[in-house]
DNA sequence: ATGAAAGCGCTAACAA
DNA sequence: TTGTTAGCGCTTTCAT
């Protein structure tokens, strides 16, 4: 069997006027069973939809936009990279618009874009939106016309952040980050650090802001020092070179990072440098991205749940298009996954002068030079807590 | 300022005859002015540019793609998921997409969708499109009645495969993985291994065949064993449980893995193992994604072009689209990046009773036992060969 | 339960 | 160089 329309290259496409005339209705009643309008007798539907096969009818999409006003159509405005982060998200969006029924149209903003956020939406706007999601915004370049508010006819969900959009509606889904910056955080003191580092993302991200923020609040909230903020840009690469800084300073016992990636280069920094992890050093990541639970050792980290973010947003996003009166939905926060692995312990036992009161289980602690590699206490398939 | 129309959310958008009324010009000549097209005075133009500011004009794309016949966007059926390749290229055909100035719209093929490519290309078609790309297409389900070829009336460029698509021109761009994983596992050879093992990808993705023929083609032009493959699921999670067994085999010294993430799962089984990686075990690994210079060994990989790939293929297919008659444009390949890091070394010496020529330099040879990590010779920034 | 007529806002083909 | 006239293939509104 072959699917499509099986017509010649050059055979007009048929019109629904030609399949009216087909199965002897009006043009209108065609119109009706492709719309699932009711008031359309069981039989003309049947003889409609088989002369529609027969001719291999397709409605034009166009047109019915045209007639209509509505596009049927969600745009999504995209980093543009591949970042584990920023593209499960966009994967999350485009099965949350196919389940709604809109089709989904993508313009990237490149960082270092000079039209921007802006700039993108405006183009969406001009192929034909009936909404919009702007997934993980950044701050745009000083200078240019963008870094003020934005104007659109549609609704807009901002996904991760808030954003200087202004639209008849404004949604917002998935901006918890801080709560799950803290989950991070607190996990580590627990096990008796007694402060954490922080190695961020790029502050232009509303997504690493957050994530500093929550890891700020809860130092303060429990009363510890707030150690300066080494930050990087997302990559393992950056990752490494913090690794280097903050080998050398021996207070440094526990380090949330803002995405695994940036983890990784960061422990594998730690390693070369003779800390080892997680015996000398705890390392939390944020994502949990496919290797997370396969590195050395297995990362400890927070995973995302960016399906359920976009389904979410989405839900919300078709609902004020299609009720532009009716009052936005609120937003519910998911659950907290912090994912405990093996790149997390209790902090090495104080030099002997101090007296830093250490709480929660001792590390297993081999002595220095005989572990080649680590112990692995958590080899095997991720464990997910 | 402000960008957007900033009409208030009840007033009608305004259209060309609006400017032209208000432009003291013809209806037609604010659609001359906007499409750019020659015989228009440069007066006439600036009053019509002006009236269209004033007004917060945008042309509407539905009208203009039911009069033209043209919807000016291309269709992309992806994988719908965020490992590193498919979201790369995904993210290379957008950009190479805008600079067409055509638009983009999306649609995922879940791997399990029981409508498939075909379902995909579809609804593609549904929505309007002037072609289609399909990228790192897998067969599909037996049963459905996708697994037959599929017509469509636009050009169709696949991406990474040939497929079963009939198209009036089809078009293929980035099918040179054959020639990467060559290239791979003569890397492995020359460095003076015997034979080379193969963790493959899912035999369903295309790609994944293309790189097994590569490695299997490069070891019998060779006259070398073609030992068995292992099969993983391109996650880490599988190259992890392959490496549990590969590491039993003592004849394993050198693998070339379909893909990155699984590169790390293997070392770390290797690792876990007692089998050091590159000490005993060489692997090569596929894509170079951000992490593989700062996992432990940095990896030594093979770089795929996603970018260059997604544009020159994306000039073709609108090539193609706007000169339906003209010759489709030949393809041509982009040079091979291979990325050498530290997890690839000569074999280690034979067994004493054993005798097989080992050419190329020997490992720094450390005896067991004593590396704890491992030596690390490539620490800093990734090394490109 | 079905049909007829009138646009939707553009581009295309042809004047002028 | 500019304007006029017809549609493009639907949905809408109003009849029947």
């Amino acid at each position: 069997m072959t699917r499509g329309t099986g017509r010649g290259k050059s055979a007009p496409a048929p019109r629904s006027v030609d399949v009216a005339r087909l199965a002897g209705v009006s043009q209108k009643t065609v119109s009706r069973v492709f719309n699932d309008e009711q008031y359309v007798s069981a039989d003309v539907r049947r003889r409609v939809l088989e002369a529609a096969e027969q001719l291999g009818y397709r409605r034009n999409n166009a047109a019915r936009a045209l007639a209509s006003g509505r596009t049927r159509s969600i745009g999504v405005v995209t980093l543009g990279t591949a970042l584990y982060g920023p593209a499960s998200l966009l994967m999350g969006v485009e099965r949350a618009v196919r389940d709604t029924g809109y089709a989904l149209r993508v313009v990237n903003t490149m960082e270092g874009d000079p039209a921007g956020i802006a700039g993108a939406v405006d183009s969406l706007l001009d192929q034909g939106v009936d909404g919009i999601v702007i997934s993980e915004p950044i701050d745009e370049e000083e200078g240019t016309d963008s870094d003020v508010s934005l104007r659109v006819d549609v609704p807009v969900l901002v996904l991760g952040a808030p954003s200087a959009v202004a639209a008849p509606t404004l949604l917002t889904a998935g901006d918890g980050a801080d709560l799950m910056a803290r989950t991070a955080t607190e996990h580590l003191l627990e096990l008796g650090h007694v402060t954490v580092h922080h190695l961020a993302g790029p502050q232009r991200w509303f997504a690493a802001r957050d994530r500093l923020n929550g890891w700020r609040a809860t130092l303060t909230a429990r009363g510890r020092d707030v150690p300066q903020v080494t930050e990087g840009d997302w990559s393992a690469a950056s990752g490494y070179r913090a690794g280097r800084e903050l080998a050398r300073d021996p207070a440094v016992t526990a380090v949330f990072a803002a995405n695994d990636d940036m983890a990784i280069g960061l422990i594998r920094a730690l390693t070369e440098a003779g800390r080892r992890v997680p015996e000398d050093v705890s390392v939390v990541g944020f994502d949990d991205v496919p290797v997370a639970a396969y590195v050395t050792p297995p990362l400890t980290t927070v995973r995302q749940p960016f399906d359920t973010v976009a389904q979410e947003g989405l839900k919300r996003l078709v609902h004020a298009v299609e009720n532009p009166d009716a009052d936005p939905v609120p937003s519910s926060d998911p659950p907290v996954d912090l994912v405990v692995r093996a790149s997390t312990a209790p902090p090495p036992p104080p030099p002997p002068n101090r007296t830093t009161p250490a709480r929660g289980r001792r590390a297993p602690s081999g002595s220095r030079g005989d572990t080649s590699p680590p112990p692995l206490p958590d080899g095997g398939p991720p464990s997910h807590h």
